[in-house]
DNA sequence: AAAGATTGACCTATCAATCTTG
DNA sequence: CAAGATTGATAGGTCAATCTTT
């Protein structure tokens, strides 16, 4: 029995889990030549213009703002966002893109569109994860 | 604009991530009450019948071996699995569920299928994900 | 040397608790 | 007290280095 056969009996839960992890590692390689992880990007990418708070990204990415608030320390550390406490609210703190964060966001425009495995046919969901988890190299080690 | 709208924008991949996380997040609870999460219950899954290699393992589960080896080092500290030293090969270990393994093993059998948002038609991909993001309730936070 | 497994350092995420400000 | 943000503990992943055995 194949490794594909095997999976295919897979709770479809888990099938999406499989993918998206592949879909992540592929990405890692090339955003770390441009000092960014997936986390970090969608945060550069939720910036857009102007300061956005700390709440509002942690919603608009649907993470908890405990992990917000860790992805930007480590953007921060990178120099490449910025906090400015609210003059308005001193609880708020507002976040903006540094100018190396903007060349960073810059590079990376596109990456992911270009990274992803296309899917030209709507299929069933399920054959379509098995098709991302099979064009997905395996664990390196 | 909806948040709906603004992610209709987003990367296939980063949906594909996002959607894999609501889905995760939405089996923990479950799998917490039988002392699971949900790597565990991949292992106690690809355990089957016989004892079964680390290395083994970890290429069914497609990860690395060092995670594998985290995820075993959790589950036989709660009593659910047991490791043995080969001995054809001391190399090797050899994992397979204990009795209190078992029982949470089948308890959990169908979980996952019917925590699974359900999705009836063939659609394309994207609108499959963003099906399941939008079911998927926010994080708690 | 190569294979199997483990440990250390790190990232992303969770839950829970805490601190500060309104 | 409620809101915004942070810190601690833990799970699940990665890469890199190490240890033991073949």
């Amino acid at each position: 029995m194949s490794e594909d056969d095997r999976m295919r009996s897979w709770p479809t839960g888990r099938l999406l889990s499989m993918a998206a992890r592949h879909v992540e590692n592929a990405w890692a390689d090339a955003l770390a030549e441009l000092g960014l992880t997936h986390a970090g990007l969608v945060v550069l990418d939720l910036l857009g213009a102007g300061p956005v708070g700390q709440s509002e990204l942690a919603a608009r990415a649907r993470v908890q703002a405990q992990t917000m608030s860790r992805t930007i320390d480590r953007l921060q550390r990178e120099n490449l966002v910025r906090r400015e406490t609210d003059p308005a609210d001193a609880r708020r703190q507002l976040v903006s893109r540094t100018e190396a964060g903007e060349r960073a966001w810059v590079s990376a425009r596109g990456l992911e569109a270009e990274l992803f495995p296309s899917i030209a046919e709507p299929e069933r969901l399920r054959e379509e994860l098995l098709g991302i988890i099979r064009s997905s190299r395996p664990p390196r080690d």
